[in-house]
DNA sequence: ATGAAAGCTCAAGTCAGGTAGAGGTCAAGC
DNA sequence: GCTTGACCTCTACCTGACTTGAGCTTTCAT
């Protein structure tokens, strides 16, 4: 249990679920790091497991990978991270889901106000205001979507 | 008033803040249709307005492209959508939005008791089980997220 | 000592949701 | 009737998050 506190990049993959392809390319923008053999190949610290889980759970958060990498930049140099700098971290995480949620509701509170008059104007419903989270919710393309919305006329 | 129920793309596009060339995209997808001048412009109808403008609020709930269209497709066909079509078709956005919520209300329990323990032992969590809706949130090469993190080991 | 399984690099492809530009045409007001 | 701005098509490109494939090497169990 000395020696085995390295793991391959397949075994990374399987306790992970996340794809060999994939976990290289995390590597190439800097998400984790991998020791080498002689011959070249990756050899991963066992808490990179933990690191890998924290790059997933963000995502499903709506966090890009750029910034995902900036979280992580806040964990401990040096040193292995442990429970309590896991629980720091993700700390981060729980106050955008709040936001989410408070945009979703307020989201919700204005289309039910839509449905009352089918109106769908946008200027009347306000609905692209609810908060910037919403918008930005969703990887992709959709940079501009917040910005745009704003002052839109109304529906003909 | 009689002929002016037609717009240029040009009108639609500013009526709804949307790029012109991402109406043509549009069209090209389904999602809109326009009638044509002699000339072959394109000229869409008033209610068009009310078209892209549920476009941009489902695509903001995370929905594709390709669900907008099939959202749509359930508008009646031959006539023009009245107020009335446009609130049963956001009613279902309704549903949707409250499964968001709840997805999120999930993940925020379970990143609670993540939290505690700092372990981000992902089998032990369940934190991928919230709600198929929360991991397919966010459009883009995500496909996979919510399939792939069912059993996966536990954290090392 | 060897052979299969797993790993390596690097370039190219994919998918969604568009944008940008070239080169040419239409419509409307003077 | 002409000019100018809006419109047309088509091809190419963009970002983010990966995957795929070719061609070659390392590791490890036997």
């Amino acid at each position: 249990m000395h020696r085995t506190d390295l793991i391959a990049i397949g075994e990374l993959a399987a306790r992970t679920g996340v794809a060999v392809s994939a976990i290289r390319f995390y590597e190439a923008k800097g998400l984790v790091e991998a020791l080498r053999t002689r011959g070249g190949q990756r050899r991963f610290l066992r808490a990179d497991i933990r690191r890998v889980s924290f790059i997933l759970i963000a995502q499903q958060l709506g966090l890009s990978l750029e910034e995902i990498a900036a979280e992580l930049a806040r964990l401990p140099a040096g040193r292995t991270p442990n429970g309590a700098d896991w629980t720091r971290i993700s700390t981060g995480l729980r106050v955008r889901i709040d936001g989410q949620i408070a945009a979703l509701e307020c989201t919700r509170e204005l289309l039910d106000n839509c449905i009352g008059c089918g109106c769908l104007s946008l200027k009347k419903c306000g609905l692209y205001n609810c908060g910037d989270k919403a918008a930005q919710r969703g990887a992709g393309p959709r940079y501009v979507l917040g910005d745009r919305a704003a002052e839109i006329a109304e529906v003909g």
